[in-house]
RNA sequence: CGGGCUGUAGCGCAGCCUGGUAGCGCACCUGCUUCGGGAGCAGGGGGUCGGAGGUUCGAAUCCUCUCAGCCCGACCA
């Protein structure tokens, strides 16, 4: 992408309605514009990354063989008070009624409706396990909207809801979802520890929540330092494998962390003190088994092997997608700006013409987006007319991890600047090595 | 929902107390100079001061109501 053909609107000054950093940050950076409290519009930057990390969440879930389908917005209120939830739910659900005076709502989550689709196709105990998955926007009317996209009353949320005829087979669904989830995180460049949580309004026995770990959570998490050093990295994982998803869970949940809802003084004082943690952590996604909460009150049930009904287990599964930005750019900033971990990156590469209209700047730095885009990979070449360095500094708002400087001075040489968004740390190299180098980065992702 | 606060140009703000017909910085447009970390000079465009009602000769300014947004708390993915 050109940027003199662009919509990037960055601000010079934050706007006064933001707090905390990731919210100024997207609105500094032309990420988001707030429509109505806890209601954003994605401008094109913004849902640039909006995108990305929703397909990586698409990749893992496939990849843990879950299937995707797309439920509705609003719903009808009557498949809530079948499950009791439509007068429990309270105040955050948005009520609204259509023409013929019938009740609908705004989904703040489909369990109900999942449960439907379920019980109106599926007989059989032969169709199980399944799990189907959606990722579409939500909607709770929080009292108090704030933190931007991270506590909004839109939110683009995955949640995914598994059905088996087991318990057994149901908690290794639990097991699979966590896994999958870590996998989920880390490819975005997040560490997310699952932690022990409160079941909250959707019920269940068991539930972890997965936290990122800043300064500015909402929660007050305590956890065993060492729970840190624990990571997927590429290990393969076969999802189908009850005994490797439970080792992996086993080994990222042994370790004492949890939320200030449950958390347990006596067994925190069982960790050796030099490795106990007090800090905060935002809640990027949580995993619930439920059993037949929902299966028996609303009728899901198959025939066992036995021929008799037997109600499904289940269990739910969340990521907070829209939120996840906010997470992101909690956990990768400075204050120059943003720093985009390359899994998530709105752009793989800038390229910064200091001589606009240089015949030899201008040729070298055509070049070299020609040849990322032959790559496959996107660049976002700062054409304007401008200074460098007010080239600079939308380039570093913006949080692109890597940035190529292209100058006269440097091309005199023969080379191009390349520098890391994170380190700052720059080295002089010829534009066919800088390619390489930047190729090479992605391609080992 | 309790407590506190703010709405004046796209953004950040002053003016309000003590009423007299709106201003500053950035951004934007034109020109010249500049050009490796948010340039300088000159010229220019843009606001019925959130909305409604009231007081007054006259309201951004005082009064009443209302809408929107922000912060703290309770709540929450």
């Amino acid at each position: 992408m050109r940027l003199s053909r662009y919509f990037l609107p960055v601000l010079k000054e934050t706007p006064s309605e933001a707090q905390i950093v990731s919210h100024r940050l997207m609105l500094r950076a032309g990420m988001i514009r707030q429509q109505a409290a806890g209601i954003y519009s994605w401008l094109p930057l913004g849902y640039k990354v909006l995108k990305k990390v929703e397909q990586i969440v698409h990749e893992e879930q496939q990849r843990a063989g879950h299937i995707p389908l797309l439920m509705p917005t609003l719903q009808s209120a009557d498949l809530w008070r079948e499950s009791g939830r439509y007068d429990d739910y309270g105040e955050e659900m948005l009520r609204i009624t259509d023409r013929h005076g019938r009740d609908m709502l705004y989904g703040p989550t489909n369990e109900e409706m999942i449960t439907d689709i379920f019980r109106s196709y599926v007989r059989s105990y032969k169709d199980l396990p399944l799990t189907l998955y959606h990722i579409q926007w939500k909607f709770r009317d929080e009292v108090r909207p704030r933190f931007g996209v991270m506590r909004g009353r839109e939110f683009l949320m995955k949640d995914g809801y598994n059905f088996d005829l087991t318990v057994e087979d149901a908690l290794h669904a639990y097991n699979r979802h966590l896994v999958s989830y870590i996998r989920t995180y880390e490819r975005m460049g997040l560490q997310a520890i699952p932690m022990r949580a409160d079941s909250g309004p959707i019920g269940g026995d068991d539930t972890h929540e997965f936290l990122v770990l800043a300064d500015t959570g909402e929660s007050e998490v305590f956890y065993d330092a060492a729970v840190t050093d624990i990571k997927l990295g590429k290990r393969e994982i076969d999802y189908d494998s009850h005994e490797a998803c439970h080792a992996v869970m086993e080994e990222f949940t042994s370790l004492y962390a949890r939320t200030d809802e449950t958390h347990d003084a006596a067994l925190f004082e069982q960790v050796p003190e030099e490795r106990r943690r007090v800090a905060r952590g935002i809640e990027v996604g949580q995993i619930f088994f439920f059993g037949t909460k929902y299966s028996e009150v609303m009728g899901a049930t198959v025939q066992g092997p036995d021929g008799k009904p037997t109600p499904v287990q289940m269990g739910s599964h969340g990521i907070g997608v829209s939120r996840l930005l906010g997470a992101l750019i909690e956990a990768n900033h400075d204050d120059k700006g943003i720093i985009w971990p390359e899994g998530v990156t709105p752009f793989h590469v800038g390229i910064v013409n200091l001589k606009q209209g240089d015949a030899e700047a201008d040729g070298a730095c055509e070049a070299l987006y020609k040849s990322f885009e032959a790559l496959g990979l996107e660049p976002l070449y700062d054409d304007r007319d401008e200074r460098a360095g007010g080239k600079f500094a939308t380039m570093d708002i913006i949080g692109l991890p890597w940035r190529i400087t292209v100058g006269p001075r440097g091309l005199k040489n023969g080379v191009v600047e390349v520098t890391s968004r994170r380190t700052g740390e720059s080295e002089e190299l010829t534009p066919e090595l800088a390619i390489a180098k930047i190729a090479k980065i992605y391609a080992d992702l």
